[in-house]
DNA sequence: ATTATTTTCTCGACAGTCGAGAAATTTGAT
DNA sequence: ATCAAATTTCTCGACTGTCGAGAAAATAAT
């Protein structure tokens, strides 16, 4: 459905355009602002003065003459405009960070996580205690924390913060929403882990490529697997999706996956999956609930050394991720693939597999092979992509909330 | 990318907004605009107004009174403000219907396909001579004809009007633009005919539920296997896809399909396929071009009264189906899902194994089974779509391109 | 000092939406 | 017949927004 639209919408869509191209390039002059935006000076004058008012965007105070002429004003995001969480849940640890309005690191720290198996409610608590815990050494107003950004590895409902299911919790669900509203007025946003890899590798496509960018998907491959999808989208930049990858069937009637059900791309490809194999135990035993990478390297050695169980192990998973991409394939457009993880280091010895699995459809045959690039350092593309997108959330929130207000 | 805004945009919107309620509602009075769109009644006037003056509107000049006080002047579409051509291509005909601006259906006919494989170019010339063929009978003018709305089963390019594989003409691409545009100066699109469907059924979900709408997926059910996803996007009304669904790999390795991949869903629930497996010829056999559908009510007669392979030929059908399914919902969120197409007959014999298929998915355990329904007339769930689809494209064409214009 | 150059700011014109109320037009009561 | 009530459409002034042009500001070079 088509909806009305008015003056003061396009006001606000320009506001955050601008502080769009601020996020994107950094402090800006007046004339920068306008020619990567479009519009004309005397808007960006009437914009910028708006935000200057309501202490959103300040002068920076001085910087080098750069030639004749009257010397730029370069603007920027006031850093104590407000301030986000960042929550980066993994399968030893919960890592917490403090970001400043401009994306500045303020403060972080991980929190070991007890394997006893406390369950939802307990590792609540846990979350709870370490977000009030990272308030108070920074001295910040509770006010001040304008958003709380979660991740995670598993499915996560796509419009609340609820993860619905997670290969920590399985299906006991965790509604963040609902857990964190008595402590906090913040807004609070939960996104898939491998979903912000693939939107912070989108990005950096994007700001390389333009408007030559279309679509990219990022393959997370460690103890379980993880995939995200971004495309670019009409009017509101990117469009990003979290499927259930891992968990997608590869083989009806297959092998067992830690989830409970039999066939999962997982209990081919996860590590505990490649073990499994590798050691010819049956496909129905119940799956190892954490795998040292120790284990799985001896097996990689082995593999490389020609020993033929190991190297079948990392084909099968292969072959399985293959399947899985080329009906993911079949599914969207034809797009690249980024493959990222801790299991990015075996890829050698699943490559073939991987090639083998997706050259059996008929997308793959007829388009040809997507490009694949190994990419690493998963864990920072991970902040990026909570950053990019935490932060323009709050731009857009910021301004919805009302520039008007001089304070 | 955001983009930026302006006042002439808002205008441009909004315009859109009043055609695309007038096509809903049909001929409305100036305050039933005003309440549909939200917006005021001065603003109905402004537009309206110039609308009226570029001869895309027009009053409606009488109709009952309907109680005291100044009487309703309806307005709607005017009729002549310009001509759109539906071309609805199937395996054996091809049908041509000119429509004018308000939707009526002026002339209709269809043309025999010919089953010689006289490939791509030659039928290229077929649809040309069709297309002027109504445009004679008609005596409208070309340059009044905006938009040709071209559908195919098959796997179309999703920013150009170019069919890249097709049940028929295998890869051999049609490119219609370049083939039309020698003749027309109208916009080409082409659409997958599954997504027309899937577009239809969301238009009219959409009336009923309003909101509360999500997301849809059409499955046609026939010789070939297509499928329509429909998604309620952001701004722009609804997000519609047409995936490669029929070639998507279902089992590596598994039974041959006409597009000469194997293991295709297709290759096990497509007409010719059930046929093949009844007949328990083997799976590596060239499939049949062309199966009557007397055919298949034989076996499906035999299956209903416990013929062994007959009934096991729909199952493995329904299973291809059902896992095919699983794994959509796996990458995307659940949805309903309504069968159309010849093969809906056979749903008694398919759903068993529809039903099995799904539920061999985490996804499916997860979140539980789908709503599905049946839906039959998918030739006129074809057309509406191309009618939802096409004329929402003129209005926005005519609107872009000038609506300030007197004339 | 003066001039050239560059950036920022300001002003008036123009486009769009909105609310309020005037104008138009019919029904129903007196 | 006439007038009041009801209802719809139209119009006007206020407000918000963008834009182009040019004024004002501030520095470097001459």
């Amino acid at each position: 459905m088509l909806t009305k639209s008015s003056t003061e919408l396009v006001r606000q869509r320009n506001s955050v355009l601008v502080l769009s191209v601020l996020r994107r390039h950094g402090a800006l002059a007046h004339t920068e602002i306008s020619d990567f935006t479009g519009l004309s000076s005397a808007t960006i004058s009437a914009i910028t003065a708006d935000l200057e008012r309501a202490h959103i965007i300040e002068k920076s105070e001085q910087q080098a003459a750069s030639g004749r002429g009257r010397p730029r004003v370069l603007l920027r995001q006031r850093r104590d405009c407000g301030y986000l969480i960042v929550v980066i849940i993994s399968s030893d640890a919960v890592q917490y960070s403090l970001v400043d309005y401009a994306g500045k690191l303020i403060d972080r720290f991980s929190e070991e996580r007890s394997h006893d198996p406390a369950g939802a409610a307990r590792f609540v608590e846990g979350v709870r205690a370490g977000l009030s815990r990272i308030l108070e050494r920074s001295r910040i107003s509770q006010e001040k924390v304008l958003l709380i950004s979660i991740s995670s590895k598993g499915l996560v409902n796509s419009t609340e913060p609820v993860l619905v299911w997670s290969p920590i919790f399985g299906s006991d669900q965790i509604d963040f929403e609902s857990a964190l509203r008595p402590d906090w007025q913040a807004k609070v946003i939960l996104d898939n882990e491998t979903l912000l890899v693939a939107a912070a590798l989108g990005a950096r496509e994007e700001i390389v490529k333009g408007a030559d960018f279309r679509s990219l998907a990022a393959l997370s491959l460690g103890h379980s697997i993880g995939l995200g999808i971004v495309r670019r989208g009409g009017q509101t930049g990117q469009e990003i999706s979290a499927p259930n990858f891992g968990h997608m069937l590869h083989m009806a009637g297959g092998g067992l996956c830690r989830c409970g059900t039999r066939g999962c791309i997982e209990a081919y490809a996860g590590f505990y999956a490649i073990l499994r194999s590798a050691f010819e135990v049956p496909l129905d035993t119940i799956p190892a609930k954490f795998v040292p990478v120790t284990e799985l390297d001896k097996i990689a050695a082995k593999a490389r050394q020609g020993h033929r169980t190991s190297t079948i192990a990392f084909r099968q998973a292969g072959l399985a991720l293959g399947n899985g991409l080329s009906r993911m394939l079949s599914l969207t457009e034809s797009m690249p693939i980024a493959i990222t993880g801790p299991g990015t280091r075996y890829y050698d010895l699943l490559r073939q597999g991987i090639e083998e699995g997706l050259g059996q459809s008929h997308i793959v045959r007829m388009e040809g092979m997507p490009e694949i690039r190994v990419v690493a350092d998963e864990p920072i593309l991970v902040f990026e992509g909570h950053l990019n997108r935490a932060l323009s959330v709050i731009d857009q929130d910021i301004v919805v909330s009302g520039v008007q207000g001089a304070e």
